[in-house]
DNA sequence: GCTCGCTAGTCGTTTTTGGCATACCCCAAT
DNA sequence: ATTGGGGTATGCCAAAAACGACTAGCGAGC
């Protein structure tokens, strides 16, 4: 009406839910497929135009403002609103049904997107859309969901592929910083990394050894489960982590899990979707090929 | 997750709004305050990201296509997620009260943006943020809204501004083609312009005027009111139009209304905005402010 | 044919974006 | 106290994007 409003761009928008996910600007880097000086500076800019600091600045990483919340929010529908026009154009065009698979940002990190691309070599012709998030606002329907469930619901389909086996693990530094425990209550003496959102609890693996009421000394909880994985890495606690998703820091022995500390979940990964749809041949491809790959998890 | 998706800028985004809205990238250029050739450009720009033409070019302007009609529900989303984020921030700072104002783009255009300045001018400390769209995901209601009713709702507040006063105008060398029709009976060899949401009917006209069955020689219908004054003003027919949104190409000869042939219409514009809710000190200047301006257009 | 309104393209200029390198900060370990 | 590691922000520079002025070409109307 009176000129172009001035709206965070699309990257800047992408940027802040990415550091908001991730928790730094350097995290948050990689798999926006930019350097961290970027980052920082599109983030800058955001704010600059919002008109304050989205973020606070903590040892612990960067903790959202209330103002970071909002646009948080409104972030999420811009941009999911630019993945669902996509998908709706994609899905009305003649050939194999277009895909949108809505994957937790760890697992698609950690465990699907490396493989990935086998799939894509081996079907080339399939278009896949990953999401990450779920917004209120969605009008598209993805076509199958990776979730982490003791089962699925009546009214879909699912299958498990992984993730019952769950292993406390650090990194090794850690370990032998706290006197190599061989036991659950050894261990107790030491941090516990928790996302309050996920069923790895410090008490789920006390009361699966038979233990009663043995308390860790910490626990440092973060809003991203992402974030807790990091914090392992880096030596700053302990995490319960399905075996599955860090198969190759255990071989490479970034994280370690002596004695095979751990329990066995209810929970797991399971790939879901609606129930009484007929799968296309895109999804039974591409179902085919992911039960594949679980079965190699052996968990 | 494996880099930035590629979206369309939000300059793209409002181009596309506005070319849908405005029928030309020529005409849409101004509220945007681009040049023709930037808009050009944007949408071609989008149109290659997207797929596929998001217009259809045709002598009546530009029709949008189904991918570009996908587009255009999904970018309103995502503006009026930027919008709503902005104003729900603002909202939250002291200091007197942000005004949203929901105004149709027509009335925006011709009558309330071009005084609006002064009311900016007598009171710079009131932020009054413009929308003139409704979107189904929006989560900030709006202050006030202009609207064009018989009479407000029940649960609402209104206060009549004008628009009773409708008038049948044309380009002056359009009545002259017409061999300068002083009745509706001549006018009928006429084309009547008209945007079919609108209550602005040639058989209105013929009702109000005593007369029955009576048909004009042939209806052009547009899909935005703006379209349908663009038209009038370039000599393609005659429309129906409140005499208060067109005192300016009256007087000024563009537009012509020989004989004051119209009628009064029980529609009218009106401000309106939700009941049983204290009037902030913003908003109370600001209707102080309409209604001394609506109070001179006489009619 | 001419005029007008329109779209899209070229060219030159300006602005924006992103990476590399680096300064600076904080924390933990030695 | 020093060192190392992880982090943020900034300067510099090159590349990319954006924009306006100008213009070619098209279609419609006279």
């Amino acid at each position: 009406m009176s000129g172009r409003k001035q709206f965070p761009s699309m990257t800047a928008l992408q940027v802040l839910l990415a550091v908001g996910e991730r928790g730094s600007t350097s995290a948050a880097a990689e798999p926006l497929a930019l350097s961290q000086s970027a980052v920082s500076k599109q983030l800058i800019g955001l704010e600059d135009l919002i008109g304050g600091p989205a973020f606070q600045r903590t040892p612990n990483g960067m903790v959202p403002t209330e103002l970071g919340a909002i646009y948080i929010e409104h972030a999420r529908t811009a941009i999911k609103a630019m993945e669902d026009a996509a998908l709706k154009v994609a899905r009305l065009k003649p050939g194999p049904r277009v895909l949108r698979l809505q994957v937790p940002p760890i697992f698609g990190d950690r465990w699907l997107l490396p493989r990935f691309v086998q799939f894509t070599e081996a079907h080339p012709e399939i278009e896949v859309q990953f999401t990450t998030f779920v917004s209120k606002t969605q009008t598209e329907i993805p076509d199958g969901n990776v979730r982490f469930l003791v089962a699925p619901a009546p009214d879909e389909e699912g299958t498990y592929l992984f993730g019952n086996d769950i292993r406390l693990v650090s990194a090794a530094s850690y370990w032998e910083k706290l006197g190599n425990p061989a036991t659950v209550e050894a261990a107790a003496r030491g941090v516990m990394l928790e996302h309050p959102q996920t069923p790895f609890h410090w008490p789920f693996l006390v009361q699966a050894n038979g233990l009663h009421g043995l308390e860790v000394r910490h626990t440092m909880r973060f809003g991203y489960y992402t974030m807790v994985i990091r914090a392992a890495l880096a030596g700053q606690g302990m995490a319960l982590i399905p075996q599955g998703l860090i198969v190759d820091e255990l071989a490479a022995g970034r994280l370690v899990n002596p004695k095979g500390l751990g329990y066995r979940s209810d929970h797991g990964y399971w790939f879901t979707k609606p129930a009484n749809i007929p799968p296309s041949e895109s999804m039974r491809l591409f179902e085919q090929w992911l039960h594949a790959e679980a079965s190699m998890v052996k968990d």
